[in-house]
DNA sequence: GTCTATATCTGGATAGAC
DNA sequence: GTCTATCCAGATATAGAC
């Protein structure tokens, strides 16, 4: 598949993604509302992954939020009802749809080896599209509260496992080698996870996240495909 | 070489690393006597690293390090001058053992067969060694201000090129197929900082790092080594 | 050299006008 | 629904005693 038309596929505004949020959090914000909640909360929502990846949430005040929103303070906790909770809506919102299009564009493909390929590509063109999301969840992870911290770790590990249950099965129908399910999707996931991590990185190079893809799925193949005899 | 014998041809302690740094930074600390100064380092740089890890630095007060560090915020002040500042000295120090370590470790080695196993299993090492330096300099990155921030990019596309140096070497003399030496390094790097970013990861799976560089050197061999050809 | 005490500022959160 | 004004906890940084 190609990047633009997996991105015509999803059609992610962020709009859309608040609108999807605020109807699963109907309770939680006191603007009554439709049109005017989520026309704000996409500018919260927008403002939030901008300035947080810029200095970090940690150090972004909610001044600085509200400025950046064309917001008020008073009006910014008509939709927050602490900064915490931002953390969390952020970071939920960006899980969901995670799981959402990746399940969607994998379940159906029975062969291994076109399975992975697909999950790669949609992982990839996934954070391409998103990619504040992406960025901002992986890097404010660590500073989170209670249980939040367990349910990220657990996001973590359930795309780690999606890739190694292929692997596991590519294995199982003698089409890869028999290599470690768990410590090649681990691989796996890191590479995936540069991509987003280190845009800076790849834009300067010109690097289009299709070739990215391609390169990706190469070094797997590689990998998967090699004879089991080692040298040196 | 096995990790108990790096460990102890590098002999890092915390204190050593303090000394060191106190003889480049003579100037910036107030404290004269040396054996005083390089012990209260010691326990303010063990300290940010505990407790920036644990919860980030922005969210770190100088109270939290204060008393972690067991100084009180006058004594602190005399090691420091600002916060700011505080976090440069413990990047600045990082960066330069990495360098350090590193070009000793596989300047020597001819072949580039050798010398990139050789760069893999250094920078897992020593990253197991000085992990939480690692974690830190990554995570904090983000957050610098002003040239500081080039530095770190700067030094994160040093080891970078120096992976793809080992490469392009090796494709030159025929040992390795014609891939693109600058992504591959690029993803090599990738697995490398898996190792330290996600360590609760492969802890809980009881992965050493001598078994994790050696995963790593069979998937880089694997790549570097494969048929150009393509099955479809 | 290290401590306690404190000046000063910043940021999260809220009350109440519009 | 949104704004301004404000409260107050907690932060950085410093002064001056010991």
């Amino acid at each position: 598949m190609k990047f633009e038309a997996f991105k015509d596929s999803v059609r992610l505004s962020m709009e859309d993604i608040c609108e999807e949020f605020l109807a699963r959090n109907r309770d939680r914000i006191k603007v009554k509302k439709d049109r005017v909640a989520v026309k704000n909360l996409a500018k919260i929502f927008e403002a939030t992954l901008r300035v947080s990846n810029e200095k970090g949430f940690a150090s972004m005040s909610l001044r600085d939020l509200s400025r950046e929103a064309g917001l008020s303070m008073g009006a910014l906790y008509s939709y927050i009802s602490s900064k915490d909770e931002l953390l969390d809506m952020v970071q939920q919102q960006g899980r969901s749809l995670v799981f959402k299009i990746l399940g969607e564009h994998i379940e159906e493909i029975p062969d291994p080896r076109e399975k992975l390929k697909a999950g790669i590509q949609t992982h990839l063109y996934l954070s391409e599209v998103v990619q504040p999301w992406f960025y901002f969840s992986y890097m404010e992870t660590k500073n989170l509260p209670r249980g939040v911290h367990r349910k990220a770790i657990e996001a973590e590990l359930f795309t780690e496992k999606i890739f190694a249950g292929i692997i596991e099965e590519g294995i199982g129908k003698g089409l890869f080698r028999k290599v470690d399910p768990q410590m090649t999707s681990a691989a796996l996931k890191a590479m995936l996870q540069d991509w987003y991590l280190k845009r800076w990185k790849h834009e300067r190079r010109r690097l289009s996240v299709e070739q990215y893809a391609e390169f990706v799925i190469e070094l797997m193949s590689a990998y998967l495909d090699a004879k089991e005899e080692k040298g040196g």
